[in-house]
DNA sequence: AACTTACGTTAGAAGCTCTAACACGAGCAT
DNA sequence: ATGCTCGTGTTAGAGCTTCTAACGTAAGTT
């Protein structure tokens, strides 16, 4: 496992880092429907099939970059002061990457869903920690807080703060996913207030 | 233009219905990517390009399937005495439609992205009349909302009763599109508490 | 030197959208 | 009655897609 041991998987990473990135240039341009294996690989300069060497699909491809865009936005919400702005400001930046997280275009239920919703799970232990006590949940819902907290990991929460966080991000999605398919927009609305009135600490 | 002089147009509604309603069902069982006019027309037992006689393609037919959702949830929530809890029950009942309407599997902005949007405002001219105002919003995005309301054709609306449709909207959509998609099934928690915090009326 | 492994190739099956060309039947006009 | 037009169906086929199968080749290992 020394340097020069894997020089085949160096390689190997680096050709798969390729293809993502070709296949995010045509999200990009043409939406999710639009990410051919076909002309990634005749963009990459190779031809058809050897892509299959590194991608056992079109679903396995899809499903990684949606890890990927996962990976990549709790990094920038990790390191921002204010969860709103760099959640919004994330989304509007590359609405295609946000639309692939949650407008998900696998066909249903298959054996990927479980590791997208863990993935978009893993935004509430960032955003739990910045969060101050709302107003106390109803029992029920206090319980169901609490044992979802355990179950993250995160044992000694508040569920007036967990509340808070589904709350907040749900509020969120909500603003950013009618912002970036043009609703405000049509409106003639900025809608940077709106993003104000929620709750930042 | 008596009823029988247009018998063809009669024939050809009915079978544009049933190519619909194929398509729903196809819609309902593999996404929107699943949706196939071939896969429609061996299902109704004709072959193939005889469907393009009633749809231009694929994407008309996609097309009419987002309006036809959004005159059907419209219809939905005029009825209902809870915005909220119809929006919700409407997209519960029918994930699949709910998807269709806000995340738009058509390829970027084409011809139909104005209708389909301007399709979305309407919700608005049914939910306004049913609020009180909130707190009134600042100075640009009352103004905003004004010119908006006026150019919407309901001239006569406080901002702050704008605002909080606005905000109600976004809130139960951000709420009911995590759902769809079992965020909080993941979570073990029961999202209808958070439905009851917000303001019905 | 021989073997294994990874990677590329082409061929091809099965599916899709959509166009082109043709056939048939019903309604209207001469 | 004869003929024309129009709407609707058909098949053929181009061009795209995903993905499998079989083959060649070059590089690293034993």
């Amino acid at each position: 496992m020394t340097d020069m041991s894997d020089m085949r998987g160096r390689f190997r990473t680096q050709i798969r880092d390729e293809v993502k990135s070709a296949a995010l240039r045509q999200l990009a341009a043409g939406g999710a429907q639009a990410l051919s294996i076909n002309a990634i690989a005749k963009e990459l300069g190779v031809s058809g099939p050897a892509l299959y060497r590194y991608f056992a699909g079109r679903d396995e491809l899809l499903t990684e970059l949606i890890l990927d865009a996962y990976q990549d936005l709790r990094a920038a919400l990790s390191g921002a002061g204010s969860f709103v702005d760099a959640y919004r400001a994330w989304a509007l930046a590359q609405p295609h990457r946000y639309r692939l997280l949650f407008a998900a275009p696998l066909p249903g239920y298959d054996a990927h869903a479980d590791r997208l919703v863990a993935a978009a799970q893993e935004l509430m232990n960032l955003l739990i920690p910045t969060l101050s006590p709302g107003p106390a949940p109803p029992p029920a819902l206090s319980a169901a807080l609490s044992a979802w907290a355990a179950r993250r990991g995160i044992p000694d929460v508040d569920p007036a703060v967990a509340l808070r966080a589904v709350e907040l991000w749900s509020r969120v999605h909500g603003l950013v996913s009618l912002e970036i398919e043009g609703n405000f927009a049509a409106m003639g609305l900025d809608p940077g207030p709106l993003y104000s009135f929620q709750p930042r600490e």
